[in-house]
DNA sequence: AGCATTTCTGCACTGAGTATACTTTTACTC
DNA sequence: GAGTAAAAGTATACTCAGTGCAGAAATGCT
């Protein structure tokens, strides 16, 4: 607390050899996670109260509201990464690519490498984890809150790398990520009533493209020509 | 309206002479809601327990919770009916609109008339309101929640009556509100900050034709040729 | 008026999250 | 390597949302 001048070569040192004090933290946390985890798959969400999860992780509850805010928390901080996975390849893009495209590629990427995130993935432990998300409430609100995030994001990067005007950033950032996850969900919701990612796969991608060409060709007129 | 005499008129009779039991339950629905509200107002939706708007309605807490089932409810209640406005406006439209233009018609609408839904209304209770709502996390999260209801809704509609299919309905429907939430979103926002709507209104109906352009026509390429 | 049904109430309870005051552990300094 | 400040953890007790239950009151029907 003394010298202000070594503060951030303490975090710095920190980060690059964690003392045991970080090493602690993290296996602490990383405690709580599981026991967390392995309770909710096993007995649902809201048959685990926290106090049985702070047990199980020998911890107080006390503390484990120091490594976790919420109950939620304790399962939706694995997916954190993905709020921000959508911003991260507009900017990451190939030069002259075109931000929708490179967000179109990505996603039939994840199709095509079953990331859980696309929804594509029948294992059974990821499988579980969908069903009990799909099947409490205030997880799914919290996933809901996760897509305002990335929808944050996403303008932010298409503004500062894409030029776009804000308005239409939020617009554009919206609907991309609002048709993302639609798709997504739908074949979560496929894998979670037994379809296997395998048999899905042809016509997941087949959504994905259709999905894709609607946002960057527009609604048009919605109604068949009569 | 259309006579369905027989089952429905059961419920018809119970509306058009409401018995003592009912008129008595309206009351209380009322009162409750309207003390909570002008609690929640002047002090705050945090800062007020169930407990005590329970009081100030002049009803036991165990009451208060079979007429709204959460906190969330005492608010929200009152947004109900505009979940299915998108799908309404959507059915209702004149034979051979199409569904896109319906739903801009109906959102320049609510503009010009400063429907409070539009985001685009500075009346003092309805600034109040809207601040105490976006101040308050679990009440937006809640607005989430009426988000994905309308989708369900209008992506009903679009199948029903414009044979949609199914896909290409969920689509559109949850791409329209995304778009129509973030225009009211910016119009509340810019209310909250204190710009007067008539001076907002140009812009916010020039904002919204162009964010149904582009629903309309596509986001195409997002980068401007180089 | 008498009786069945609905509604309301009081009370005690669970479970999430917080406040406080205290002990232990870690890291750093001399 | 002992001393010490800061960080982390704990125990206890609390608030508040929401539920279960058993009984009291109001209402509607005959």
């Amino acid at each position: 607390m003394l010298s202000g001048e070594s503060t951030v070569t303490v975090e710095i040192v920190d980060e690059s050899k964690p003392g045991l004090r970080e090493r602690k933290k993290q296996r602490t946390h990383a405690a709580i996670s599981d026991a967390a985890i392995a309770l909710f798959l096993e007995h649902g969400f809201n048959q685990v109260s926290v106090a049985r999860v702070a047990e199980a992780a020998e911890v107080s509850k006390r503390t484990l509201f120091a490594y976790f805010p919420t109950k939620e928390d304790l399962v939706v901080h694995r997916l954190a990464d993905h709020e921000t996975e959508l911003a991260r390849v507009v900017r990451d893009r190939e030069p002259g690519t075109d931000p929708l495209t490179a967000v179109r590629e990505h996603f039939l990427v994840g199709l095509r490498e079953r990331d859980p995130i696309s929804g594509l993935n029948d294992h059974p432990q990821v499988l579980r984890l969908t069903r009990m998300i799909l099947d409490s409430p205030s997880l799914v609100a919290r996933m809901e809150a996760f897509k305002a995030g990335a929808e944050r994001a996403l303008a932010e990067a298409l503004r500062e790398t894409a030029g776009t005007p804000e308005l239409t950033a939020r617009l554009a950032a919206v609907q991309i990520v609002a048709v993302q996850w639609a798709l997504s969900q739908d074949n979560a919701h496929r894998m979670a009533d037994g379809e296997p990612a395998d048999a899905r796969y042809a016509g997941a991608a087949a959504d994905a493209e259709h999905a894709f060409a609607l946002l960057e060709r527009g609604l048009g007129r919605l109604t068949p020509p009569q």
